[in-house]
Formats: C-alpha cells, sequence, structure tokens
DNA sequence: ACCTATTTGTCCGTATGTATG
DNA sequence: CCATACATACGGACAAATAGG
C-alpha cells in the first residue's frame, strides 16, 4: 500500500490520507484482517505528524472499514462486512432519529424514496 | 447557560462540555441564532483548552445543533429544524450507502421496517 | 500464571493558518 | 486592513493492549 500525500494541496492531510488507504481496500490491496501501519510509523515516512494519520484512521473507523484499539493497532475489516455494519448503524441511526421527531413508518420510508441520486 | 467540568471523571472533558451544552438546548435556555461562547473565551472559564471546547462544538455540530464557521464562532440552530436537518442529512447517507452495496428502494425501507427498538 | 517492557492509540495542550465581518 | 474565531496540524503525557521472558 503506497501512500503519498501532497502539502501544497488544498484537501487536508488528513483526508489525503483517508482518501488513498479507502482507495488501497477498494482496490483490494490490502486483505480483512491485515493491520494498517501504526500511526506513528505511517507519519513518519508521510512526513506528518501521528495525530493527523490518526484523525485519517478515525475516519476510517466511522465508515467501519477498520477497527482501531489502543495496543494493536489499525486492523482492516472486511469489506462487505464493514460496508454492512455500517449500513445497519445508519439505518438504526435515522429510524432513531425520525421517531424523536414523530414520524411513523410510511413517512420514514416515503422518506427513503424521495432521496434523489 | 451555566457550564462546569470535573477533570477527575472518566469522561472525557470535550464530551461533558458538548452535553452541557445540549441540555442547555434542550432546556431552552439558549434561542435560536444565540452565539455559543468563542471556544477560546469558554475554554478559559472552564479552564481547559480552546481546543477541547472546540472538539465539544464539533460533536454538537455534527449532530446538527450549532453551525460552526470561521471567523463567525458557533450559531445556535433552530431546534427542529437542526433535528430536521440531520434526520435529512442520515436519510441521505443511508441511501448512498445502500445504493454503494446494490440495494433497490425496496430492499432499503424493508430495511427500515425491520429496525426495531 | 505473572511480571514488565514495548507498542500503540487516546486525551489534552500549543502553534499557525485562514475565512469572516 | 484589522480583529475575531474556527480549522488544521504538531507535540507531550498517559493508559490499554500486547509480547517476551
Amino acid at each position: 500500500m503506497l501512500i503519498r500525500v501532497d502539502p501544497s494541496e488544498q484537501r487536508p492531510l488528513a483526508e489525503q490520507i483517508a482518501a488513498a488507504v479507502r482507495g488501497a481496500l477498494t482496490r483490494g490491496e490490502v486483505a480483512a484482517g491485515d493491520r494498517l501501519p501504526p500511526a506513528r510509523e505511517l507519519g513518519q515516512s508521510l512526513d506528518v505528524n501521528m495525530h493527523t494519520v490518526l484523525r485519517a484512521y478515525a475516519q476510517l473507523r466511522d465508515d467501519g472499514l477498520i477497527e482501531l484499539r489502543r495496543g494493536r493497532g489499525a486492523v482492516v475489516r472486511d469489506h462487505v462486512d464493514a460496508a454492512r455494519a455500517h449500513l445497519d448503524d445508519l439505518a438504526r441511526q435515522f429510524v432513531e432519529q425520525a421517531r424523536r421527531l414523530g414520524l411513523d413508518d410510511d413517512e420514514m420510508t416515503a422518506m427513503i424514496r424521495k432521496v434523489q441520486p
């Protein structure tokens, strides 16, 4: 997995890193169970701060693509499982918020159908 | 809006601050259009770092409760609007992810209906 | 099974950038 | 053009998990 970042670009460094890792994931260059390089290490090789890498990793975790644990590092989750888990999570969040606003099931589904690509 | 934090608590400071502001919002102590105190200022009065306050504010922004703009500060959104906007956002995210996984509209609505409290 | 040294993310803090008014 | 105030990136101390003996 080769990553490069360009400090002169407009996009934040963390986002560039996250995008690069996402690309490597979708291209299948890293498999489920693989570990991403430790934030310190990758940061050093990219000449950016550990925390910047960590922020990129946090994004990927929020998307369900990796698991982040102290002392263990960033472990790549199974793509399909990760995507599925993320979808479940979004569905649950949506329904919870909709209920909070008093929407019933029909109104929810109507909302979903109304979302345009 | 009175906020206090307890550094000896387990919860991160940023989360404590976010929770306190959320409470003030739901209790109606601050109205739509009001501005939250600048991060530096609130940080100083709480004796925590500006950045810690900023993290709390970022959480509230992600929940749609406030708008955060450089140079302008943290503006409280209308509760109903904010909740509605957040719901719209969740719906869009859900549909996007579902499409990415190849689900059609019927499968999406089925998923929504299957979410039980 | 136990200890402890290392690895590695988490949290808080600091400095600089940059849009807004 | 200047002051304000969030955004981004960097640095240090800490704690959980792990690995080796």
